[in-house]
RNA sequence: GCCCGGGUGGCGGAAUUGGUAGACGCAGCAGACUCAAAAUCUGCCGUCCGCAAGGAUGUGCUGGUUCGAUUCCAGUCCCGGGCACCA
C-alpha cells in the first residue's frame, strides 16, 4: 500500500470537522494553554509559502499542548476592514464587503488545506457587525476614561467630575492643555459647553484640532508608524503636515506602564528595543534662561523698537492726558523696566482704570483679572490670565490714526502669542461700567471654551509629552529648553530654537530681522521630504538675542536652525558643543567660540557626549563627574526656581480618524459641534452601504457624502438635531482587541464575559512578524490596560510570549536576453532594439560581463544554434552594439536552476520562437538570487501548489526544516523533496506495499528503546525551545536508525506516531488508526483502509509518550582522544572507571605513546562523559 | 550616526553549559536493482598534500584568555533589521 497522502489527508481533513475535533470548551478541568497568531489582512492576492510558516510553527505547538494535556484555544480570524480593499473598490468599483468576503473564502480554503487545528467556530472579522459593535464599545469606554497619573490607572469621567466638583484640576492638571487651570467654584460656573471641552483634555479617546500627517494620495491622514521616511508606508505616497479635527488616543499617558510592563513579557530583546525606543522616555531638566537687555556693550546699539520714533506724539498726548508717562509704556520694549513701569502706573490709576478695576477685583465676572500686568513686550491694563484675555482702557489719543496703527499692531503680536485684547475708551467705562462688564464677562467664556478645544496642535503641542504638569514660566521672558545633560550647563555657548518657536518673532533685533526672515523662507520652502533626504547639512542664522547663564551670568547668543524639532521638548535647547556633535558642528560652522568644560576629554575636534568626564570651567560643580554631577545640577536649579527635573517621551498620541469608508465607524454625533458618544443600545453602528468611495467635502471621508446618514433628525430623545462622525476608525482599532473575542466570540451582552477573559487570560503563545512591533503592538497592549484598569479583564499585558517567524524570502529566476543597442548616440537616446526573443544560458552571461566573451563570441555561439542565421536575426553594423540583459522569469518555470524550455515558450506568444543558446551539456541554465516574495518579481510560490504536490504534511515540515522559526530563509522547492521521501520512509516503517500493516508486537530490543527514548527527549526538548527545524531532522534520525534496525515493532512505532502528530498530523492518525482497529497483530496482518468518520479515538487525544532516561543511560563512552587540543584517537571506555585507571589506559594507547615519543606528559585531561586530552 | 541581530561546505542549516566542527536535508559524484524510466538502496562528498596510512589547514578578519574557542574577551570588516537631527 503506497502512501497516498492525497486521500490521506483529504479524509481525515474530512473527518476532523464532522467530528469537531478543533472545539474548544471554556468550561474544562483541565489547564489552559492559549496560541494566537496575528490575524490576516485577507489581501486578494491570496497566501504565499512564506505566510503559513507562523501558522505551522503555532499549529504545531498547540497540538503539542493538546497532547500534553492542556485545554489549547488556538482560533483563528480576518483583520478584514482596510485600506487594500478601499483601494481595490476605488478601481473596480466593486464593493469591499464583497472582495473582502471572496478573499476570506479562498483564505479559509487555503488554511483547511494545510490542515491547521483551529476552532472556526470561534472565528471573528473584523469588519462584521456584530464584532465592531464591540470596537465601537470599547471606544466609548477610552472615551469616557481619564488616566489617573496619581493612582496610575484610567478611572472613568465621573470620577473626574467629582474630583473638580471638590478641588477644581489643582492636582490633576490636564494631559492636553497644562496651562488649564480652573478652582472647584470656577468649575461650578462653566457651563456644558466649557466642561465638555474642559473634560476632552482628560478623555484617553478625544477629539482635538491637531497636525496630523496627511497623505493625499490615500486621501486620509495615517499615525506616526504608517509613515516611513516622509511617505505613507503603504504605497508610499508623499505624507504632509495638516491641521484637521481629529481623534486621537493617549497613549503617551501609558507610556510609563508601557515601558514597565515590558519586563513583565517573554518578547525577544530586538523587539523590547524597538518599543523602547518608540516611546523614547527620557530623563532631564526644563530649565529658563531670561532674555537679557540688548546692551550697548555688545557694538550693536539698543534694539530699535519701530516705535521710538512715535516718542514726539507720546509727549505729545501725555501733556493732554491724565497721567504723564502711560502712554510711553504701552511700547516699551521688553526689559526689566516694564515691571517698574507697571508699579508705577498701578499707583496712578485714571479713573476709568479706577472704576473698571473695582469692578474687576471682587470678581464681577466671575473670572480673575490682573492689572497692569507685563505680557511679553507690553503691559496690559487688565489681563485674566486663565482665559488670555486682555481689556483696555483708551484715552482720546487712541483716536488718532498713527495710533490706530500702533493699537492695531500691538493687538496682533499679543494674538499671536494667544491674547486678544478688547478696548473700551475711557468714557464707555464711566458711563456704563454694567454692560462693559457683561460684555467682558461673556468674553471670558467663549475665550474659555475656544482656549480649551484649540490647544491641541499636534507636533507643536510640547504638553503631551511632558507627564510632570504644567511647567513653569509661561508668560515669563524667557527660553525654555529641555536638556538630559544639565551637568553641562556651563558649556552652554548658545541657544537654538526650532525656526517655528514663538519666540523667534518677539526677540529677533532689528539688525538680525532681514537674516532671520531669510532663513525662515528657506526653511518653509522646504518639503518635509527635502528635509529628510538632504544629507544634514548645517544651517540656521542668529536672532540677535540673547539670553544670561544663571549660574555664571554669561551671555549666550540665541540661534534658530531647523536641527531643532519644534515637536519635541520644548522646541528650544541649550548647545554644549564641547559634548554634543550637532551643537560643535553648528558652533564650527558659524564660529562661536566653545567652552571646554571636560578638561583632557576634549580634543577640540570632536564633541564628547561622555558622562564620566570630570567637569572643569564649571563653577560649583568643578571636580564632579558629569554623572554625579546631574542630580546635583537639577538640585540646584530647582532651587534657584529656573526649572525642574522633566521626563520627556518621543512617542506622540495616537491619530484615530481616518477619512476613509471601509472602516468601523464612530459612535459619536455632534450638536452644536460638541460631540456627544451614542449608548450601548445604539450600536452598532453599521457601515452604511455606498456606491462611490470618493472623499467627502474638506478633507472628510466618504462617509460625509451621505447626508442622510450623517444627519440625525434628534439623536436623543426630545433634544435637537446632530451630525454624525464622519470618519471611521483606523485599521488597528479592531486588532487591538481581537484575541478577547476568541475567548468569547458569541457573546450578545458584551465583547467578553470575565469569567470567560479569567479562564483564559492572557496569551500564552504570541506569533507574528516584527513589523507590528510599533503599531499593533503597542496599541494592543495599551487597550489591555485600559481594559483591565476598568476592570473588564484581569491581566494588563495581553501577550505572555512573543515569538516573531522570520520571513521566507522567494528565489528569483532570470534568463538572459539579448538586446542590440544604437551605441554612437547620447546614453539617454540608446535606443534598445529587440530584433527577436535570443536567450543566453547563465555562463555565457556571466562570461560576457567578466569580458572574457566578445559580442563575435556571442554571434558565434548564436550561428551555431540558429542553423547559421545569426546574422538575419541581428543585422550588424559598427553603430550597434550588444547586450545581455537578465529578465526575470517565473519560478515555475524551473526545475532548480534549468530552464523548463517549452512550459516557458507557452507563457508568452513573443516567447514561443524564441531562441535559446544553451550550456555545453545542452541544458539552459538561470541566474538566481534572493528577494522578497513578490508577484512583480515571479518568484511566488503558491502554498495550494505545493500541498497539491507533496501533500499538507510534507509542506508542514518542509516550511519547519527550512531553518530557525526566527530566521529569513529562502524558499526552495527543489529540496521539499528530502522531507518527501522521509515521510515516505516513516510510512514504510508501518505499512508494507504490498503486505499492508506490518507492524508486529515483538518485544523491542534495548536498542529499539534507545532510539525511540531518544526522540523523545528531542522531540519534547526541541519542540519546547521552538527549534522546530532540528525536531524534524530527529524524526528523521529516528526513521533512518529504525529502518536501519529493521524494527516494525507496536511498542516503538505508536508512540512515535504520537512525536509526529504535532508535525504530520494526518499521515500519524491514518496510520494511528490502523493500529488501533488491529490491536493484536502479526507480521503481515493489517488493515488497508481505514474508513472514514472514526472520531471517537484519535491520535489528536492520545497521551504523549512519556521518556524513561533508563533506556538511555549508557555503560561506556567512547571518547575523542586528544592531544595538546587536537584529537588524534578514540577510545571506548566504562563511564565508571576511575580517574587513575583512565589515565593508566590512555598511557597505554599506541597513538599516544606515538605523539609522546617516550616522553611523560605533563597533564592528562579527563572531563567524565565529554573527552580526554593529554599536554605534552 | 545610534541601537539590535547575524557571518560555519556548492546551498538551507546543526553543534542546548568552552569539550570529536559540518548533525539532518538539498545539490553533486560513483555504484546496485531495472530492457528502460521512476521509485528504492549502497558508498563518497570543507580545502590542500598523499595510492594509502596519515598529515596540514579550516567556523568573516586580527589579537587575547584556556589543556582545549564556532562558543568567552578586545579590536576590526561585511551583511540584515530597527531608529534616525529626539537635545
Amino acid at each position: 500500500m503506497e502512501y497516498d497522502f492525497r486521500q490521506i489527508e483529504k479524509k481525515w481533513q474530512r473527518t476532523w470537522k464532522q467530528t469537531g475535533a478543533y472545539t474548544v470548551s471554556n468550561d474544562n478541568d483541565k489547564p489552559k494553554f492559549y496560541v494566537l497568531d496575528m490575524f490576516p489582512y485577507p489581501s486578494g492576492a491570496g497566501l504565499h509559502v512564506g505566510h503559513p510558516l507562523g501558522y505551522i510553527a503555532s499549529d504545531i505547538f498547540s497540538r503539542y499542548k493538546r497532547l500534553k494535556g492542556f485545554n489549547v484555544l488556538h482560533p483563528m480570524g480576518f483583520d478584514s476592514f482596510g485600506l487594500p480593499a478601499e483601494q481595490y473598490a476605488i478601481e473596480t468599483g466593486q464593493h469591499p464587503s464583497d472582495t473582502t468576503e471572496k478573499n476570506i473564502q479562498r483564505y479559509h480554503q487555503q488554511l483547511d488545506n494545510i490542515g491547521f487545528c483551529y476552532d472556526w467556530s470561534r472565528e471573528v472579522r473584523t469588519s462584521d457587525p456584530s464584532y465592531y459593535k464591540w470596537t465601537q464599545y470599547i471606544f466609548l469606554q477610552l472615551f469616557d476614561s481619564w488616566y489617573n497619573r496619581i493612582l496610575q490607572k484610567a478611572e472613568r469621567i465621573a470620577i473626574l467630575t467629582a474630583i473638580f466638583e471638590k478641588e477644581g484640576n489643582v492636582n490633576l492638571p490636564a494631559p492636553g492643555n497644562k496651562d488649564l487651570a480652573f478652582t472647584a467654584s470656577e468649575w461650578t460656573t462653566y457651563n456644558e459647553k466649557t466642561r465638555l471641552n474642559t473634560l476632552m483634555q482628560y478623555r484617553l479617546a478625544y477629539l482635538a484640532y491637531g497636525e496630523v500627517n496627511w497623505c493625499e494620495a490615500l486621501g486620509t491622514v495615517l499615525a506616526n508608524d504608517e509613515v516611513v521616511n516622509g511617505v505613507s508606508e503603504r504605497g508610499g505616497h508623499p505624507v504632509v503636515k495638516k491641521k484637521l479635527h481629529q481623534w486621537y488616543l493617549r497613549i503617551t499617558e501609558y507610556g510609563d506602564r508601557l515601558l514597565q510592563g515590558l519586563e513583565q513579557v517573554d518578547f525577544s530583546d530586538a523587539m523590547k528595543d524597538m518599543q523602547r525606543n518608540w516611546i523614547g522616555k527620557s530623563q532631564g531638566a526644563e530649565i529658563n534662561f531670561t532674555l537679557t537687555p540688548p546692551s550697548p556693550r555688545r557694538g550693536e546699539g539698543p534694539g530699535k523698537h519701530p516705535y521710538e520714533d512715535e516718542k514726539t506724539l507720546i509727549s505729545e498726548i501725555e501733556a493732554k492726558e491724565k497721567r504723564p508717562g502711560q502712554g510711553y509704556a504701552d511700547y516699551k520694549v521688553f526689559n526689566e523696566m516694564s515691571f517698574e513701569n507697571a508699579n508705577e502706573n498701578r499707583a496712578n490709576p485714571t479713573e476709568a482704570e479706577h472704576v473698571l478695576w473695582n469692578a474687576l477685583k471682587n470678581k464681577g465676572t466671575g473670572f480673575k483679572f490682573r492689572r497692569q500686568h507685563p505680557i511679553e513686550n507690553y503691559i496690559a491694563d487688565f489681563v485674566c490670565l486663565n482665559v488670555w484675555l486682555i481689556v483696555e482702557i483708551d484715552g482720546a489719543y487712541h483716536n488718532r490714526p498713527e495710533q490706530k496703527d500702533i493699537d492695531r499692531k500691538r493687538d496682533e503680536d499679543l494674538q499671536k502669542i494667544g491674547f486678544k485684547t478688547l478696548r473700551f475708551t475711557n468714557d464707555r467705562v464711566l458711563q456704563n461700567i454694567d454692560g462693559v462688564l457683561e460684555e467682558i464677562r461673556k468674553l471670558c467664556e467663549d475665550q474659555r471654551s475656544n482656549r480649551i478645544t484649540n490647544d491641541h496642535t499636534g507636533e507643536n503641542d510640547d504638553q503631551r509629552q511632558s507627564a510632570d504638569g504644567p511647567s513653569p514660566l509661561r508668560g515669563e521672558a524667557g527660553v525654555r529648553v529641555y536638556t538630559t545633560r544639565p551637568d553641562t550647563i556651563f558649556g552652554v555657548d548658545f541657544m537654538v530654537l526650532a525656526p517655528e518657536h514663538e519666540l523667534v518673532k518677539q526677540i529677533t533685533t532689528a539688525d538680525q530681522q532681514k537674516e532671520i526672515d531669510d532663513y525662515l523662507n528657506y526653511v518653509q520652502t522646504r518639503s518635509e521630504r527635502e528635509r529628510l533626504a538632504e544629507v544634514k547639512s548645517i544651517t540656521g542664522a542668529f536672532t540677535g538675542a540673547y539670553v544670561s547663564n544663571p549660574f555664571d551670568g554669561r551671555e549666550i547668543p540665541i540661534w534658530i536652525s531647523e536641527y531643532v524639532l519644534a515637536g519635541y521638548g520644548t522646541g528650544a535647547i541649550m548647545a554644549v558643543p564641547c559634548g554634543d556633535q550637532r551643537d560643535y558642528n553648528f558652533a564650527k560652522h558659524f564660529n562661536i567660540p566653545i567652552t571646554n568644560i571636560i578638561g583632557d576629554a576634549y580634543n577640540g575636534e570632536e564633541a564628547n557626549p561622555t558622562k564620566d568626564a570630570t567637569l572643569h570651567n564649571s563653577g560649583f560643580m568643578n571636580g564632579l563627574v558629569m554623572r554625579d554631577a546631574m542630580p546635583v545640577a537639577i538640585d540646584k536649579i530647582e532651587e534657584l526656581g529656573i526649572g525642574k527635573h522633566q521626563v520627556n517621551y518621543r512617542m506622540r498620541d495616537a491619530g484615530f480618524s481616518r477619512q476613509r469608508y471601509w472602516g468601523e465607524p464612530f459612535p459619536i454625533v455632534y450638536k452644536e459641534g460638541i460631540p456627544y458618544p451614542l449608548t450601548e443600545s445604539d450600536l452598532p453602528v453599521e457601515l452604511p452601504y455606498v456606491d462611490s468611495y470618493g472623499p467627502g467635502p474638506e478633507g472628510e471621508g466618504p462617509l460625509a457624502n451621505l447626508k442622510d446618514w450623517v444627519l440625525l433628525p434628534s439623536p436623543v430623545p426630545g433634544e435637537g438635531p446632530g451630525m454624525r462622525e464622519t470618519n471611521t476608525m483606523p485599521g488597528y482599532a479592531g486588532s487591538s482587541w481581537y484575541f478577547l473575542r476568541y475567548m468569547d466570540p458569541h457573546n450578545q451582552k458584551t465583547f467578553v464575559d470575565r469569567k470567560a477573559a479569567d479562564y483564559w487570560g492572557q496569551v500564552d503563545l504570541y506569533i507574528g512578524g516584527t513589523e507590528h512591533a510599533v503599531g499593533h503592538l503597542l496599541y494592543s497592549r495599551l487597550w489591555t490596560k485600559v481594559l483591565c484598569d476598568l476592570g473588564y479583564i484581569g491581566f494588563d499585558e495581553p501577550y505572555k510570549k512573543l515569538v516573531n517567524q522570520g520571513m521566507i524570502q522567494g528565489s528569483s529566476r532570470f534568463v538572459y536576453k539579448l538586446v542590440v543597442k544604437k551605441s554612437n548616440e547620447d546614453r539617454d537616446q540608446i535606443k534598445q532594439r529587440v530584433i527577436s526573443e535570443i536567450f543566453y544560458s547563465l555562463s555565457y552571461y556571466l562570461e560576457f560581463k567578466q569580458g572574457r566573451l566578445k559580442d563575435d563570441d556571442l554571434m558565434v555561439l548564436l550561428n551555431q544554434v540558429s542553423g547559421g542565421k545569426a546574422y538575419n536575426l541581428i543585422p550588424r553594423n559598427e553603430n550597434f552594439s550588444i547586450d545581455i540583459v537578465p529578465i526575470h522569469v517565473d519560478v515555475k518555470y524551473f526545475d532548480g536552476v534549468e530552464l523548463n524550455i517549452e512550459g516557458f515558450r507557452k507563457s508568452k506568444s513573443e516567447f514561443t520562437e524564441a531562441i535559446f543558446v544553451p550550456e555545453k551539456d545542452g541544458k539552459y541554465l538561470s541566474g538566481a538570487e534572493v528577494e522578497k516574495m513578490s508577484k512583480s518579481k515571479y518568484n511566488v510560490v503558491s502554498p495550494d501548489d505545493i500541498v497539491e504536490r507533496y501533500g499538507a504534511d510534507t509542506f508542514r515540515m518542509y516550511e519547519m526544516f527550512l531553518g530557525p522559526i526566527d530566521q529569513s530563509k529562502p524558499w526552495d522547492t527543489k529540496g521539499i523533496e528530502g522531507v518527501h521521501r522521509f515521510l515516505r520512509k516513516f510510512w514504510r516503517l508501518y505499512v508494507d506495499e504490498v503486505k499492508g500493516l506490518i507492524v508486529t508486537n515483538e518485544e523491542p530490543t534495548p536498542a529499539e528503546l534507545k532510539v525511540l527514548h531518544r526522540t523523545i527527549k528531542k522531540i519534547e526538548d526541541d519542540t519546547g525551545r521552538f527549534s522546530f527545524n532540528t525536531a524534524v531532522s530527529g524524526f528523521m534520525i529516528a526513521a533512518n536508525d529504525l529502518a536501519d534496525l529493521k524494527c516494525h515493532k507496536r511498542a516503538i512505532l505508536e508512540p512515535l506516531l504520537i512525536l509526529i502528530t504535532p508535525y504530520a498530523p494526518h499521515i500519524a492518525e491514518e496510520l494511528y488508526q490502523m493500529l488501533v482497529v488491529s490491536s493484536s497483530l502479526s507480521p503481515g496482518e493489517g488493515r488497508g483502509e481505514v474508513p472514514e468518520g472514526r472520531g471517537e479515538v484519535s491520535v489528536l487525544n492520545a497521551t504523549y509518550p512519556t521518556l524513561e532516561e533508563k533506556y538511555l543511560v549508557e555503560s561506556s563512552k567512547e571518547y575523542p582522544l586528544s592531544i595538546n587540543g587536537k584529537v588524534r584517537s578514540s577510545l571506548t571506555l566504562p563511564l565508571d572507571m576511575p580517574q587513575q585507571e583512565v589515565e593508566a589506559q590512555v598511557l597505554e594507547n599506541d597513538v599516544v605513546q606515538k605523539w609522546l615519543d617516550g616522553k611523560a606528559p605533563k597533564k592528562i585531561i579527563y572531563v567524565k562523559g565529554k573527552m580526554i586530552n593529554v599536554v605534552t
